[in-house]
DNA sequence: ATGTCC
């Protein structure tokens, strides 16, 4: 009697190569061996193929046993298509990125923001809508940055009269990059249930205590500038005119930063992708490791809102006066959203404004530039989306080698900007020119108002600070 | 972005 494969899959081999070679070879080889006889013999090789791989008539079979299952997720070979807005000051490497992106098994749409620039797995600046799927670098590593504002009925000119007041608020209510504060307000995020239920979010919950109300590095700062409304926004009773405003810009701190390595990590060991796509490794959100993902990138971002809201806290005490009104929003996030056709699709902003149909949004410039108030126009091509600022024309690196302090201190001048703090890589000159930017997205987002920052604290670097 | 490699 001769076997089948049915036979085999019952003695453990599984649907694939190395059945075919088993009922092949030993129906040829074995002839005259009972029917019992070669079920053993092949159970054998499927339990230990190790011990026949030099056999002189299975080793094919313990080969294809041994040989690792490649569980490479293939891309498709056409991306979809994608809109980018302001593609002639976009460079390559971002481009590329983002077409590798649109070729995911999972995506569904995608588009790139004219601030756009090469990150890790998607750009800067790149927004992907994907089918049930969450990519943590996707996302990003500062999950839920944002920037928050409030506007005070202050007049603008004690910015001027009153500077070292001001500078001093900043310097004595704000931390930047390792600073903390001594005695850390408390916040009922605290009490999530998610700090004692997730691992990874649990073993943060002391350094998240420790860096509540801070803020973190690199392009991260708290301001003091004027706020010129133009437009009236009825969503905060706030007619046009000049305010005295609060900025702000940070995330989630060392928390997000460890959701972010941990779950990509998992991610990526379990959704193998080629080598160009596998930062962009997903989860899928019907699995464990999915939800866990989405509870905990919600809770960075809570965490990062908790954080400005503290940082904005300090400074209507010290400016003893009640904000009219506060405007803010993520910008490192992926959402639960409903396409053209209500169709639920995750939209992953990394770097880029949510732009739905009424949506206030802030987008800053640079230090020593403006930034501005927008409300989404809700444009389905853009997946209401917008930039979240100017976007880099120049590496940290290079701005370090190439951009001269002195140069910097005459820009800081003429714009009539006092900074605290910060390195050569945040400098104006290392960032595209905003108000292009704002022109390559005006099907995007409708502007309500600009903010000129005035007194600036970012992370100090000691390396390019001067003593004095 | 991040005690910038547990």
């Amino acid at each position: 009697m001769n076997l089948t494969g049915n036979d085999l899959k019952q003695i453990g081999f599984i649907e694939g190569k190395a059945l075919g070679l088993a009922l092949d070879l030993v129906e040829k080889q074995y002839t005259d061996l009972p029917f019992d006889d070669k079920l053993a013999l092949l159970k054998q090789v499927v339990n230990n193929p190790t011990s026949f791989i030099n056999d002189a008539t299975l080793a094919p079979v313990a080969a294809e046993l041994l040989r690792p299952l490649d569980d490479t997720i293939a891309l498709n070979v056409d991306g979809k298509s994608y809109q980018i807005y302001g593609a002639d000051a976009i460079e390559q490497g971002a481009l590329q990125q983002m077409e590798t992106a649109m070729k995911l098994p999972v995506t569904v749409a995608g588009a790139l923001m004219p601030d756009a620039h090469q990150g890790y797995g998607l750009p800067i600046g790149g927004v992907l809508a994907t089918n049930n799927a969450v990519i943590p670098y996707g996302v990003g590593v500062d999950i839920g940055c944002r920037m928050c504002m409030t506007i005070y009925d202050i007049p603008t000119d004690k910015l001027q009269e009153k500077k070292e007041d001001f500078k001093k608020l900043l310097v004595n209510n704000t931390k930047f990059g390792q600073a903390t504060f001594k005695k850390p307000k408390d916040h009922e995020i605290f009490e999530r249930k998610e700090f004692s239920e997730l691992q990874i979010v649990r073993e943060m919950k002391d350094r998240a205590w420790q860096q509540i109300g801070s803020s973190g590095g690199g392009n991260h700062f708290v301001e003091f500038g004027i706020v010129e409304i133009s437009n009236t926004i009825n969503e905060c009773n706030l007619a046009p005119g000049q305010y005295l405003a609060v900025l702000s810009h940070s995330g989630s701190r060392g928390l997000g930063a460890n959701i972010a390595r941990h779950y990509t990590k998992v991610a990526m060991d379990k959704c193998k992708l080629p080598q160009e796509a596998k930062h962009l490794a997903w989860l899928d959100l019907n699995t464990e490791e999915g939800q866990e993902y989405w509870l905990a990138m919600n809770l960075a971002g809570d965490y990062a809102s908790a954080c400005h809201h503290q940082i904005h806290e300090r400074m209507a005490i010290g400016l003893r006066e009640t904000p009219l009104a506060m405007i803010e929003n993520h910008h490192n996030f992926a959402w639960k959203e409903k396409d053209a056709n209500g169709n639920e699709i995750i939209v992953h902003r990394k770097g880029a404004t949510p732009a739905g149909k009424g949506v206030l949004g802030i987008i800053p410039g640079s230090m020593a530039t403006p930034g501005f108030i927008v409300r989404g126009k809700g444009l389905a091509e853009s997946i209401n989306s917008a930039s979240h600022g100017a976007g880099r024309t120049m590496s940290r690196t290079k701005a370090k080698q190439t951009i001269l302090q002195g140069h910097v201190n005459k820009f800081l001048k003429e714009a009539g900007v006092e900074l605290i703090g910060s390195g050569l890589d945040e400098a104006p000159m290392a960032y595209k020119d905003i108000h292009q930017v704002m022109n390559y997205q005006k099907e995007l987002v409708e502007v309500l108002g600009s903010f000129m920052p005035k007194i600036v604290r970012m992370c100090g670097d000691e390396k390019f600070q001067e003593v004095d």
